[in-house]
DNA sequence: TCTTGAAGTTCAAACGTTTGAATGGTATAT
DNA sequence: ATATACCATTCAAACGTTTGAACTTCAAGA
């Protein structure tokens, strides 16, 4: 054991009685390591392996100009959200023998700006950003171009910066939920849409109306609650729990609500079953993601799933085309990825209290 | 903007005509800094910020021999149970100038051997391991103390083999879920105990008996369950969900369930829901770790918290303490934290349906 | 005997940064 | 006039690795 500091090249090669190039050029498997007769090799294997030698990875990254990583900016790990998506960057990344360098923003835009430097001065050499809000004007951004850093965003779409961008198609999302429950015979929908800030409220919202629309519904507008802007991402809970209070405090009921999301779904169903009202007996509730708590509560929570796996294994795709074609091509067009989301089926939905009376009489339903 | 490559310090002293130490010592504000005119200063950060520079970490760490860097090797980072260890972790790390770079063993041991390699090549100056289970007989061991690196780990005592660790008392979190329980008036409780092979289970089970047993009660051999050995973490919820049916198909009854943890609970709460029976009015269920779903769930679930985020920062302080030492005292003790758990009581629990009868017959009760 | 070629190994420079020592200045004290 | 102090800046070596070029030594072919 040393004294301190790591085991380096050159105590390997001291103790073989070779030079540090030797060494290096085994260990490393460089080409030339053809030319070492094979027992020389062997030894320094034994050797390196009986020192614990492990290679520096900032003197290779140095000299080699290549740190075979690439970051990734979450805006928050906690999310039930990002999870899938950064494991399928990671599978991909490792195929390509890319080392991933996770970190999370924790939706603070201070600790964003601070992360996306510190992956320019680890040298990652492309970022992947999942954010479905903040990184508006970051002047970084600027910085990443000028080291000729690739992007891809992975939440938004992005492409009018010219960043590539990989996302669900929300619109059809909000239109397969809407429909999902108009197919059940439910009229009286109450729609709980997303804050403001976020990215995906608005087309969520507009696939809503267009798929209410083409059933010749219009939705009452005294059924729609706006959630708040609100830094939590758990936050969704309580503006469910708080829209499900409200609505049975006014009297003006409805036989199913969509949620902007699961957790706020699953705020929703617990106002409902405090009140002592069933799911999905007297009311559905519809979510959006499908992240795990709303598989496993119980009623398991209908939702839109988001091919979240997907979609991190489409952006570390992407982002590995072009630092293949980093130094050929300088003008790359930015793609969009546009998802097909899922309608799963559980058992928080089902046909209205009344549905026999308004959909087809027939006893058999 | 540079054909190629990131822009370095002389790109920037060439911009400024001066030297690459002046223009190094301003930009890491060195105390020569002092000694630099305030003018030439300005100069330097102005050009060097339009240029879009920034330092190479390897460069700098390969200089300085310091990486300022912690490696957080969890063993899952999609176990609800690893996130605020780490945001812990992270928090206390940041704020003593130290980064952390987290990886994910995703249970798998392969990957667990590669990133704990990994750790030692980009010389992480401490680990911390979080690991209920795995990581046991890896020789990595042997090579992470060559290397002197200090090590912490978290959920499991590994005081044995020298390293400090922290984790929250099993035993006395058993005995509070029993003890809650047993107030309420239950007597025929069924207990789900943990996988064999996961450090936390013979604990809790020790704790769950031994508080039965202060009560005057054995536990019925026949209202015991044992779950598999499983790599997937988030299959405890199938565990209890069979052991619902199971048990109501046996017509062998309980009034409560003590689960190992807050997926088997959500599980049992499935299996007894689905077969009409009422939470916690017909049977009452307890979880253990306090994670997300069971707080989000209807009904909630009564749980045993576990202080995660603190258990996370404890092992960053103890770490930052032994990288501090590092140099000085050669021997170190390895010290063991046996955090404290608390119950949390939420609407899964409630007296047995004939509590009346089983415990003080006022009227009041 | 002199090339030629290969095998096995080493030299030395470079990557971008930091930093102790050194440089050339100018002002103040002796 | 010389020593002292300080200011502003630069020199040069080092961190651990990689790699093109160079160097031996030995054997075979001309």
């Amino acid at each position: 054991m040393r004294e301190r500091g790591h085991v380096t090249l050159s105590d390997v090669a001291r103790a073989c009685h070779l030079s540090v190039s030797t060494v290096s050029i085994v260990l490393s498997e460089a080409p030339l390591s053809s030319h070492v007769a094979e027992t020389t090799r062997e030894r320094i294997r034994v050797m390196a392996a009986s020192l614990g030698y492990h290679p520096d990875v900032h003197a290779r990254s140095l000299r080699r100009r290549r740190t075979q990583t690439v970051g990734v900016l979450a805006y928050d790990m906690s999310d039930p959200f990002c999870i899938p998506v950064v494991r399928g960057i990671e599978e991909t990344l490792q195929a390509a023998q890319y080392f991933s360098l996770q970190v999370n923003a924790q939706t603070q835009r201070m600790l964003f700006d601070r992360y996306l430097r510190m992956l320019l001065e680890r040298r990652a050499e492309g970022v992947i950003v999942i954010a479905s809000w903040v990184f508006e004007e970051t002047n970084l951004l600027a910085d990443i171009e000028k080291n000729n850093v690739p992007i891809v965003i992975v939440g938004r779409d992005l492409t009018a910066r010219r960043i590539t961008s990989v996302l669900v198609d929300n619109h059809e999302g909000g239109a397969l939920a809407m429909r999902h429950l108009l197919d059940l015979g439910h009229r009286r929908i109450a729609v709980i849409r997303g804050p403001e800030e976020m990215f995906d409220s608005e087309p969520r919202w507009q696939g809503i109306r267009d798929a209410a629309c083409a059933a010749g519904l219009r939705i009452d507008p005294r059924l729609t609650f706006q959630l708040p802007n609100q830094v939590d991402p758990h936050s969704g809970f309580e503006g469910g729990l708080r829209f499900a209070r409200e609505m049975l405090a006014s009297g003006f009921g409805c036989s199913a609500v969509l949620a902007f999301d699961d957790l706020t779904a699953l705020g929703v169903v617990r106002g409902l079953l405090e009140a002592g009202l069933r799911v999905p007996e007297d009311c559905s509730v519809v979510g959006f993601d499908d992240i795990l708590p709303a598989a496993i509560a119980t009623p398991g929570i209908t939702t839109i799933r988001q091919p979240l796996n997907e979609m991190g294994v489409l952006a570390a795709q992407r982002l590995l085309e072009a630092l293949d074609q980093r130094d050929t091509t300088r003008m790359r067009k930015a793609r969009l990825h546009r998802l097909a989301p899922e309608l799963v089926v559980r058992t928080s939905s089902a046909p209205p209290p009344t549905a026999e009376k308004e959909r087809a009489p027939g006893p058999g339903r």
